[in-house]
DNA sequence: AACATTTAATAGGGATCGCTATTTTAATGG
DNA sequence: CCATTAAAATAGCGATCCCTATTAAATGTT
């Protein structure tokens, strides 16, 4: 009775969610501007115009891959960061899963949000403000949490939670960066314990 | 007798040097694969042939622009990490003048070479290796000066520099990236300030 | 079997990509 | 004035870019 209610036409050959899969990856891998239509077409083994009438276009395309991605991560990284731990231990295993992320070994280095788009042709402005949104939205949710921890008295009344939540927002992307340059797991867990000695009220010896 | 001796044949039209820095300012902004040589030939009022007889190839032409502009920066940074002021402070220094670089009114946002073919197609492979290359030696050149640091007895003698210089070089890529999305100076010099917190031996209150 | 519906495959269009063979122009040297 | 030198301008090559009009194939329905 689970049956997928096997619609009338011919069926498809492709699973939408696979596409979606294999484009993030290219894409991931190669950036938008370096992925071609025919890359994609030629990875999930369709002809142009499938691509065109399962997707829209190569900038929906991107749009929903990065959408499929990211959503795939968010709900394990927002249970870190809103778990009971203390703030300070919920950031460290938040920063430590994207190290995780950056260094998948059977997938492209880095973050394909982190590092995505930051130099573009004028006629990819749109695809960039959405990248661009995404890295805003990932580090409005950390500014959410550490004004929290303010009221929870986790943190200092005074702190400037706005520039806390983007220093760590510029590990994340440093992390990327490096990553993509060859930066492996360890050394990005200790660059996150380094700046975790950033953190309001420690000691550091 | 400083004449610049007018050689035989037809005059250039375009000093090497302002086309250069033409370049540059539409591949920093633009990034590689963003630009293309119909956008530099039009920038720099010349016909194709020419670009090709000056410069070689857009990925020499790509090389040399940065060339020319890191070789712009480097003597004053050079400078600042080397002085005689005690590490720490030639470091927020040192920080404080990219963090210039990464907002100036006139100029793309960001770091021409920090946050430069992160992601790119294969067949641009090499020129990604030549900006990793250029970060990794930036990276190197901190590293270096840590090093000296912990020689001097300004740093404790079990400093894990390497990580250090990383972490650093983290926070500068991000400011980058950050700036690529709109962050003013403040913002990033605020960013500085907390990152130098991290440092070995600080009491943070 | 014939039809209706839905998708896949073929083939290619118009624009732009990086680049170059050829010709023209502008200077100096004799 | 002519020859020589060197750079600029014209014109366009083959490849690839993103995308689509059209046709063929595979299913459920009658």
């Amino acid at each position: 009775m689970d049956q997928p209610a096997r619609k009338r036409g011919r069926p498809r050959l492709l699973d939408r969610d696979v596409g979606l899969d294999i484009a993030a990856r290219l894409f991931w891998e190669r950036g938008y501007e370096g992925t071609s239509t025919a890359d994609l077409t030629k990875a999930m083994g369709i002809n142009p115009p499938t691509l065109y009438s399962m997707f829209g276009s190569k900038e929906e395309l991107y749009r929903q891959a990065l959408d499929f991605s990211v959503s795939r991560e968010n709900g394990r990284r927002s249970e870190i960061l809103q778990s009971s731990l203390p703030v300070y231990e919920a950031l460290r295993l938040y920063l430590y899963d994207i190290a995780d992320g950056d260094t998948q070994p059977d997938k492209p280095p880095g973050c394909m949000v982190s590092t995505a788009v930051l130099q573009h042709a004028e006629e990819n402005a749109s695809v960039a403000r959405m990248t661009a949104g995404l890295r805003e939205a990932s580090i409005q949710t950390l500014k959410a949490r550490f004004d929290r921890a303010v009221e929870e008295d986790e943190l200092p009344s005074a702190t400037d939670t706005d520039t806390l939540a983007r220093f760590y927002g510029a590990i994340i992307q440093g992390m990327s960066a490096q990553a993509c340059d060859g930066a492996c797991n360890a050394l990005l867990k200790r660059m996150i314990d380094l700046a975790l000695a950033a953190w309001p009220g420690k000691i550091i010896t």
